[in-house]
RNA sequence: GCGCCUGUAGCUCAGUCGGAUAGAGCACUCGCCUUCUAAGCGAGUUGUCGCAGGUUCGAUUCCUGCCAGGCGCACCA
């Protein structure tokens, strides 16, 4: 509760991007400030003014309520305060008329040459276009997966492995400095369960209880044999390290060679091991004892989370001795601190919810501010349909289903592009089934072709030797209804990518690109782009050769962000 | 018992800072390829936004309570 993940806000300053939409915010804050310096308005001047592309186009091409907002503070009607502002706005040059309606909405309509510049600033951008500065400076420790090395990723694991890694990069768009990060849990109990059931299916002796049991063990097993047949006659427990070791190297390459076919890839594979042998537990405990906040109890040693939120205590050192799995997790967060980060985020799955409390509060116990230094995305289970029947995923049963079985199923780019365009938070229903069509029931499809389409109509182009530079390019040209939509779709690609940045929900990009991609496909059903037949070659051909170049440049840049390919053909 | 997530069209799901008539795909009807990719476009039909209160000019959105489903509450890792 307290730490409840709808607290973290978006603090609403989005990127400084030249669009429309900032020069219009800021053009209606200053219309504001010169009102109440001429003394005709006396009223708070809000931090943010809203501002929109209305669904309706009889609202013009932006719209903002910022009359009914103030209102209340200016205690005047909200229809008067908009009249004050549509004087000011009306005198900019991008703009063609402000019209109000209804209680006191103020609605927008730019010079058609204005908006076509975007098409100017897009080309120029290249793939930079859509990038911003609003975490520029910041560094961002993004850890994700993080599975155990004693066996292969799952769907659950999956799910993060697309998430994660486009939000590496959605974040990176936004100025960040990212760290991509993997958790190796290579310590504790379940390694030497890990080894021992390794061993056993090498040996041909039952595996232990509690024991692994998939089919994969006794894979691993012959590998471990394969390369090196010795192993079988290493005695006692020398032999069940050896099992353990090999097995553990053998599995986390296994993973590594997974993740980086599917596209994901790590700037860190931090081992829990070397967190202990390099001193980094014991001095994350110091640390901890020098803010105050760690006490013996019972032979035990525990940091006291309670103080943050938490609703337990958490032991870092059993009575035993041993340290504990929370132990590491403490030092392993200050380490992430140490070595330069400024936001640590966690994804994590539902199952693990219970940890945000702890973990939140291990950063409040270092001395951090757990409204900033440390964020925890939970992700919601992924349930998996084929043949109009959920997959019951059990391990017993051995029907998991990994990471590996569901690029097999589908693909690279249709997996991750479905897992991507739900928010985390959503738990998800994937129907493999559908996954494998190629219609417009799979987005992915939908998208890709948008890119693949203009690509062939650009070949075209080329071919009929039509002038597609930005030297030819006139935005005045560009006066049709369709045009002007998918112009006003374009210029919304900046704010898009800061606000998936800074909610950490980049399947906003994923949308995105589909009402972009429907944009695209009305457009082109209406706009002839070339010439017919012995047709001459005009401006206008040059202007939506511009403007199909600058469409395809941002359905790539898009998919980019989402690790999703944009193929020139299909 | 306590906590977290979810509940929107027949199905799968969007819905930004609280805004105007709540959207998309699928499904169902019907149109559009002798010219740039029909993996496309257009038209029609579909709603107790789980229920009940509250906050206000305005609530699917924010607050409280309740109902239903999922998940979690270790000196395990």
């Amino acid at each position: 509760m307290l730490f409840s993940r709808k607290e973290r806000k978006p603090n609403g300053s989005l990127a400084q991007v030249s669009s429309h939409s900032d020069l219009l915010a800021t053009k209606i804050t200053a219309a504001l400030t010169a009102c109440v310096d001429r003394g005709e308005l006396s009223c708070e001047i809000p931090s943010t003014i809203s501002l929109e592309r209305p669904k309706n186009r009889d609202h013009g091409d932006y719209a903002s309520s910022i009359a009914l907002q103030v209102a209340k503070s200016a205690g005047r009607a909200p229809r008067e305060i908009a009249e004050l502002l549509k004087r000011d706005l009306e005198a900019l040059p991008e703009v063609a008329k402000v019209d109000i309606a209804g209680p006191g909405f103020i609605n927008i309509t730019l010079e058609r040459a204005s908006q076509g510049e975007i098409v100017r600033q897009i080309r120029q951008g290249g793939s930079n276009f859509g990038n911003g500065t609003s975490l520029n400076g910041v560094a961002v420790n993004l850890e994700f997966i993080s599975a155990n090395p004693t066996g292969p990723l799952h769907l659950g694991h999956t799910r993060w492995a697309a998430v994660g890694d486009a939000l590496g990069r959605v974040l990176s768009a936004a100025g960040a400095k990212v760290t991509r990060e993997f958790y190796i849990n290579d310590r504790g109990n379940q390694m030497d369960l890990f080894g021992a059931s390794v061993r056993a299916a090498a040996m041909g002796q039952a595996i232990p209880e509690d024991g692994y049991q998939g089919a994969y063990i006794a894979d691993l097993a012959a590998a471990v044999v394969a390369k090196d047949p010795g192993i079988l006659n290493v005695a006692g427990d020398l032999q069940f390290v050896e099992f353990r070791e090999r097995a553990y190297t053998a599995q986390l390459k296994s993973q590594q060679d997974v993740l980086d076919e599917f596209g994901t890839k790590f700037d860190v594979w931090f081992s829990e091991r070397s967190l202990h042998s390099s001193g980094a537990v014991e001095h994350g405990l110091e640390k901890l004892r020098s803010q105050g906040h760690v006490f013996e109890l019972d032979g035990a040693t525990w940091l006291r989370t309670t103080d943050y939120g938490d609703d337990k205590d958490r032991v870092l050192v059993k009575s035993g001795g041993e340290l504990t799995y929370f132990a590491s997790d403490t030092a392993y967060y200050i380490n992430k601190r140490e070595r330069g980060s400024d936001i640590c985020i966690y994804m994590l799955g539902a199952d693990h919810h219970g940890y945000v409390n702890r973990l939140k509060a291990i950063a409040a116990c270092a001395g951090d501010d757990p409204k900033y230094n440390i964020e925890i995305l939970i992700g919601q289970l992924v349930k998996i349909m084929e043949g109009g029947e959920e997959v019951k995923l059990s391990k017993r049963a051995g029907t998991i289903i990994t990471l590996e079985d569901l690029v097999e199923k589908v693909g690279v780019d249709a997996a991750r592009y479905t897992l991507i365009r739900y928010p985390v938070e959503t738990p998800m229903v994937l129907d493999v089934d559908v996954l494998k069509k190629r219609t417009n029931e799979n987005p992915v499809y939908y998208v890709q072709y948008a890119h693949a389409r203009i690509a062939g109509v650009l070949r075209n182009a080329q071919e009929l030797k039509v002038p597609d530079s930005l030297e030819d390019f006139d935005p005045a040209l560009l006066v049709h209804d369709r045009e002007n939509e998918l112009l006003g779709a374009l210029a919304e690609f900046p704010r898009v990518v800061a606000s998936a940045a800074e909610m950490r929900e980049p399947h906003r990009v994923a949308r995105y690109l589909e009402v972009l991609a429907g944009v695209y496909h009305g457009f082109y059903a209406d706009c002839r782009v070339l010439p017919l037949g012995d047709e001459a070659i005009t401006a206008t051909h040059s202007a939506r050769a511009n403007l199909c170049a600058a469409t395809k440049q941002v359905l790539g840049n898009g998919l980019q962000l989402l690790g999703v390919s944009a193929p020139e053909r299909m």
